[in-house]
DNA sequence: CTTGCGCCTTAGAACCATTCTAATTTGTTG
DNA sequence: CAACAAATTAGAATGGTTCTAAGGCGCAAG
């Protein structure tokens, strides 16, 4: 069984569980976010997705992306008012945006630091996520994941 | 000495630091951002703005928030892609935004835990801000700072 | 099978927060 | 005052995203 047969099957599994059907556009979009995990936007899955599916529309990678966040498969990640860029990284993570290239890296977080952060709330917070966000350089290139 | 003349002496230094000019819209809307800090929109800043002066416009507004943003008075906040929230607090702080109420919060952070935040960045990575963003519901409500 | 009924996709229009443009006003400096 | 720059203004333009309306496709009942 291959990869792409594995990602489609988690797919279609995730996507049934929200009563969704798997359609050949759904399984692309996510394929081309799982190949490569640089944080796209809609436009740039839409660019990256024509070559295997020429006839996909951009509404149709609007909509596939939607679905993927709503499943929890995907997490949309917005700097500043720039276009929403989508992460198909589901551990636990920060990002880090470098604002010298444009480039969005994620950072691991350990699990105690999340309480650690969320414990700075006052009672009466009840906060149902915490988001992370770093700006700067990265002074060192780092080997991106395949 | 009032108040809304300290401000406003305050504002001229920091804008006189950056060789810009204070001007009663810049007054206005930075004092109309001290008043009432619940985080508002520009369209919100605005028709704040027009009761005591009446003939300012919506750019203006705009450019004014900028300016003030550039100087280090105030932060600029966004969640997702709504519209961009000001907020004159300047201790270092994260934001708790109600997803009930639509209401954000500012949460004082005790500077001991953004170093421990930062702490998770690998070498390399070197940021010049740390931003955290609570989402949830707050379910005390809060007297608001005057 | 074949038909019915949703779900899904599609092209293009609409939306709307923000930025840009070009003209005017205001303030400062010589 | 004259000259020049900075700031304000109204309105147009921009651009990412969402909406609309039409057609396509897949599953289920007959
Ligand atoms: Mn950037
Ligand atoms: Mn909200
Ligand atoms: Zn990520
Ligand atoms: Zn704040």
């Amino acid at each position: 069984m291959s990869t792409a047969t594995h990602n489609a099957e988690a797919l279609a599994q995730k996507l049934a569980d929200s009563g969704l059907r798997s359609t050949p556009q759904r399984e692309v979009v996510y394929d081309v976010l799982l190949r490569k995990r640089d944080h796209p936007t809609a436009d740039e899955v839409f660019a990256r997705v024509k070559s295997g599916l020429p006839s996909i529309s951009l509404a149709t990678v609007y909509n596939c992306l939607e679905t993927l966040v709503q499943c929890d498969l995907v997490r949309a990640v917005n700097f500043e008012r720039s276009p929403t860029r989508y992460c198909p990284n589901l551990r636990p993570h920060a990002h880090f945006h470098d604002e010298q290239t444009g480039k969005t890296h994620d950072i691991d977080l350990p699990p105690e630091l999340l309480e650690k952060v969320s414990s700075v709330l006052p009672v009466g917070y009840d906060a149902k996520s915490v988001e992370i966000i770093f700006r700067g350089k990265a002074t060192k290139s780092v080997a991106s994941g395949g």
